[in-house]
DNA sequence: ATCAATAATGCAAGCGCTTACATTGATGCT
DNA sequence: AGCATCAATGTAAGCGCTTGCATTATTGAT
């Protein structure tokens, strides 16, 4: 029986170089304070013996893992995509790396996963949303594991964040349709539950009701999961009732398309029949026809300095800065007056 | 100075039901090895504390992981999303967990990914098609993770893989063309640099023209990274020659979505003046107008199958099994014959 | 009751790394 | 030349868990 040859470990690459294994440590971590010559030797050694560090080996002993996780509510669509993308290349260019798990929009998975991520050893977590159990903040507390929240910005709450104002963003943008002129609006929210953005969305809209004179207890309001199928079924839903709106402000992008889809189907006009809004501007809101009017979120600009805040909180042990962005609405072809 | 209270370990619930941390292991890893009442106890104290079992100590202790790995080219488009959507669902009902990193369509970056999944502990990996260094599989030899290739089935390749025969797919796809009457193709095709699929594809497409008497080096080529933008100025410069084609066949639904706006944009009926096909259908591949025609890939039973067999390979020591699916034609409206 | 067989639990040795502290060697002063 | 300093390296103690083996408790058959 041969020895069986199994993955090199540090203490083979120390006997190799002639070193201790606390030098070849030092090498890996911390080049310059090994002195050059054994440097090379430990290098060649490594590279001889095509060593990779054991990760679960190097989190436990130095307890720190520079890997960041985040846990977002969906990676079906491209709501979170580019937000994530400019996330991940921030922490990236700071040695940092990510972890990504989604929860489906489901808070006992998202707890599920955060417990996995922080046993996992993430040195940071970026959470979306503000709506969560307490416990799980207590958790994070205890673990001593910092969280940035995203896609949201509410100061006042416990875990600071970086995002917009969704309740004013979605004002500005019904303000704008009433504005137009539409009088019967509805819209198509996602699950409120557990979900404070798509929660303030809608408030945002009967926010602009009120101050228009508008009863915001007309707006028809249907939920649903963000899914293009269940905004055309609830598109079709709205306008087949006596009195259809002649403005559906979605709650995101997805839904929108959903909703634009099932009117062509239906051969209602947009915007000449009924005039549909997005939220979002996601890749797909260029691509339908007509395309979407909706309002433009700076993913990445949320992504980067969400990063940026996280990498603060975890290295100086700061509670962290909550930052708020501007969104803006974009025009196209989706709205106009009512017929 | 108070005891700092921090996380709970396997000795602090040990201690707190009066039991050894083997038991309190057992509990928590073979219930059933440790009698009723005493298991009782150590789950009161689990809660109690609020115990997370610390991942890379579980790792470093088991060798084993129950996560798996999984590098994609990109998540910036939802090429993969579906897939692995199922692949993750079907790993997460036999108690695995799912890690993703994306490597940007880079060797170099996705050599990197593999590096740091194997070292985190990865019990095995799935990875996209079968080009990449001999020097990796080696690696993965040495190191003795398993991995499953998909999205490509070429079996007599060194991984086993679960996939459909990208040429042959794009074959049929290039003979519907064809058949159609078209004489003067095109193709925007992904960069095959590093991409098998991509190359087999176009391969697909030179095939369909030799067996039906059009020499394969009129196929006018571009290669471009695969974002909608790219697909558009392909698109461009492609109907600017002085004998533009009459059909463009593109290398996935992504730039057949950029070259079908770009059509719009200069003017361009499809598929009245030019036909375009894309492959994959993905959702976009429905919304864009016209709607494509495309190459439907079976993306959730290629993820569920190449779960199962991934997860076989590590459970059984087995060498693996490759699986060829069946793809097919999904006939919408942006083909027709030449105008 | 008694004893073998078996079930339940405990003991303790690692897993592969980092790092505080100890040791050694080199350098520059006087 | 002698000594304080500091740079380079080594020593060894964990990090929190799993698991082979040893020990003790329980069971059933005689």
């Amino acid at each position: 029986m041969s020895k069986l040859r199994s993955a090199p470990t540090l203490d083979d690459v120390a006997k190799r170089a002639g070193v201790s294994t606390a030098t070849v440590s030092r090498c890996l971590n911390d080049p310059q304070r090994v002195i050059a010559a054994t440097r090379e030797r430990v290098m060649s050694a490594v590279d001889a013996l095509g060593y990779t560090p054991n990760f679960a080996a190097r989190v436990m002993a130095a307890k720190r893992s520079f890997t960041i996780g985040a846990i977002i509510p969906t990676m079906e669509n491209a709501i979170f995509a580019r937000g994530l993308q400019a996330f991940q290349e921030e922490i990236h260019l700071r040695g940092y790396t990510l972890l990504v798990s989604s929860s489906a929009y489901k808070p006992e998975v998202e707890e599920e996963q955060i417990r996995t991520l922080v046993a996992r050893g993430a040195d940071g977590l970026l959470l979306i949303g503000h709506d969560r159990d307490d416990r799980i903040y207590d958790y994070l507390d205890r673990q001593k594991v910092p969280a940035m929240v995203a896609w949201s910005f509410i100061p006042e709450k416990r875990m600071p964040s970086i995002g917009f104002d969704n309740r004013q963003a979605m004002k500005a943008l019904a303000e704008e349709v009433i504005g137009l002129g539409h009088k019967r609006l509805a819209t198509i929210s996602g699950i409120t539950q557990g979900n404070d953005r798509a929660r303030l969305r809608i408030e945002g809209i009967r926010d602009a009701m009120r101050s228009n004179g508008l009863s915001p207890d007309t707006l028809m309001t249907i939920e649903t999961p963000y899914e293009i199928e269940n905004g055309a079924e609830a598109f079709r839903q709205l306008m087949a009732s006596d009195h259809p709106p002649s403005a559906v402000l979605c709650g995101n992008d997805v839904l929108a398309v959903g909703a634009v889809r099932q009117a062509e189907l239906m051969g209602l006009r947009v915007p000449g029949d009924v005039s549909i809004t997005g939220f979002d501007d996601i890749e797909l809101a260029r691509i339908v026809h007509p395309a979407l009017t909706t309002l433009h979120v700076p993913h990445r600009e949320m992504g980067r300095k969400a990063a940026a805040g996280l990498i603060e909180m975890i290295e100086s042990n700061a509670s962290g800065q909550s930052i708020q962005l501007e969104t803006s609405i974009v025009t196209r072809t989706s709205l106009a007056a009512p017929g």
